[in-house]
DNA sequence: AGTCCCCTGGAG
DNA sequence: CTCCAGGGGACT
């Protein structure tokens, strides 16, 4: 579920939390977990709490790397949770509890140590896309299976790549390598200007109201989505219908008449 | 790029 | 019952 502004999100809320406090306690409740967790040296002092694409990165100065990726549907959730939350794992710090929700189960942690951990991202789409021109040049991916593509740039999945696509007036279907200038010119200037308003409205809450914020109270300014999941409602600008089709198996919605 | 898989639940 | 879901890895 969560994509970079959803996980920013969570970053952000639990940063003041963890980072300078104590851990004194890891537990995995889940069995696909307790692998990876039982190696967990407790107690050590968190001293920083990163975001990596759609990951959580936790180091604790015993030199440990806690890497938790949500995936569908996890999210960290800080202090008690409903008690129909599926916990997974818990990490008990000085200052409170911090606890992997993941319905689906889904969601992966892995601890790493010897230095931040390689975790086969491309760059950061919020530090500088002077190098997409040349990349998107030799890639003759569709451009919205481009954006999903963590390989090539991290955090960006099936919600924003659609409304990237939307907002830079392209059609998703299209090969990047045919992209002219002045669009991937376009790309390069939407793509942090539409991660950047979602991570301002604390992400976004579907309209099923699924998603919930890390604090646990909704996103109240959730960001209103332009084309995803709106097969058929008339498109926010034009008033075309919004269109649906399957690229690398995920939905991908466009509006037609703006996006050429 | 397609297909199957991991897992659970909701919608139709 | 079938299909679908914001993620991604394996294998073709």
């Amino acid at each position: 579920m969560p994509e970079l502004p959803e996980v920013e999100t969570m970053v952000r809320f639990l940063r003041p939390r963890v980072q300078g406090a104590e851990l004194e306690e890891v537990v995995a409740y889940d069995v696909a977990l307790r692998a990876s967790l039982r190696e967990t040296r407790t107690p050590a002092k968190a001293d920083l709490l990163l975001r990596r694409g759609k990951h959580v990165l936790l180091h604790t100065e015993d030199g440990q790397w806690t890497v938790i990726h949500p995936r569908m549907s996890g999210r960290l959730a800080w202090g008690q949770v409903d008690p129909d939350d599926r916990v997974r794992a818990l990490w008990r710090f000085s200052t409170g509890e911090m606890r992997l929700v993941d319905l689906r189960r889904l969601a992966t942690v892995g601890v790493f140590e010897g230095g931040e951990p390689a975790l086969g991202l491309g760059p950061e789409p919020l530090e500088g896309l002077a190098w997409l021109p040349a990349v998107l040049a030799r890639s003759r991916m569709p451009i919205k299976v481009w954006l999903m593509d963590q390989r090539k740039v991290a955090g960006i999945g099936n919600i924003y790549a659609s409304e990237i696509c939307f907002r830079a007036g392209i059609d998703p279907r299209r090969p990047a390598c045919e992209l002219r200038n002045v669009e991937v010119e376009r790309m390069v200037e939407v793509i942090p200007t539409v991660l950047q308003e979602a991570i301002a409205r604390q992400g976004t809450t579907l309209s099923d109201g699924r998603y919930r914020e890390p604090g646990g109270q909704r996103g109240r300014f959730a960001l209103q989505l332009a084309v995803y999941g709106r097969e058929g409602a008339p498109c926010p600008v034009c008033g075309a219908l919004v269109s649906r089709c399957v690229q690398a198996g995920r939905s991908t919605f466009w509006c037609s008449r703006c996006q050429r």
